[in-house]
DNA sequence: TAACTGTACTAGGTATGATAGTACACTATG
DNA sequence: CATAGTGTACTATCATACCTAGTACAGTTA
């Protein structure tokens, strides 16, 4: 399903929380669809469940899933949850980050392309794209 | 010059690398201009010189600032040492991220505007703007 | 020579992350 | 009601990373 690095300075839980967390913003897993359990994915990975659970539950704090004790965990819809606060998050990181790239040597139009892709990837043009 | 969370999660010789990196990219701090010493910076925010080293070895690695022995660190011009490398990680990362702010309900066009706004606040729109 | 600069090393303490183990509460099924 | 699944939470232990204090070396400048 995914891989984790062990090697790596990030923890293994917060891999956890990007990976399930980039499956679900790309629709590979859909709103109310079950993830695995905290068991079968520790045994899956061969880590402990409690690093997955902490890995859920930090999802379900941001927003991303849903949890019912005894029956799973499951995917949030997407109008559910999201505070005010992850969004302007997200977008301080954006402007710090595009800074960074344009401070690089990346050009808006090269941005501004990169967007206009993924939008197409994500939304198919439909709702968004009046340009 | 700039306020540490100790509280934080972060490492402190990493808000440290971005704090000075902001400034950097931001032109608070200029070509060639000279860091403060280890020594005095460390004095200055109370923690100690192996600490600041630390993250002015990370910010020489990663291309923003070159350091001389006996003389001191200094800005390096945006041309110097970024490869491709990094580049491609600044890239991929916005990605993400804009994929998650999509996913979060902002709009393509939302994102266009905060990327014209940035390019304005940093390059005055002389090179890069030929909308 | 003195005072600055960067750089590197050792040793110790602390916090965080991950693990193993255990146990409780809930759901669904036969 | 028993069983097998689910999530959740806790304790205890260990390993790792971070930060510190201290020390020392190499270089530059006045």
């Amino acid at each position: 399903m995914f891989e984790l690095d062990i090697r790596s300075r990030k923890p293994i839980y917060e891999q956890l929380v990007e990976k399930l967390k980039e499956l679900i913003i790309t629709e590979v897993l859909k709103t109310d669809e079950q993830l695995p359990s905290v068991r079968l994915l520790a045994q899956q990975l061969t880590i402990n469940p409690n690093t997955i659970q902490k890995a859920y539950r930090e999802l379900e704090v941001q927003g991303y899933i849903y949890s019912i004790k005894g029956k799973g965990s499951f995917v949030s819809p997407a109008s559910d949850g999201f505070n005010t606060e992850k969004l302007l998050k997200v977008k301080k990181d954006i402007m710090k980050l595009v800074s960074e790239a344009m401070y690089l040597g990346v050009t808006a139009d090269e941005l501004i392309t990169m967007i206009k892709e993924i939008n197409l990837a994500i939304g198919g043009g439909i709702e968004n794209d009046q340009n």
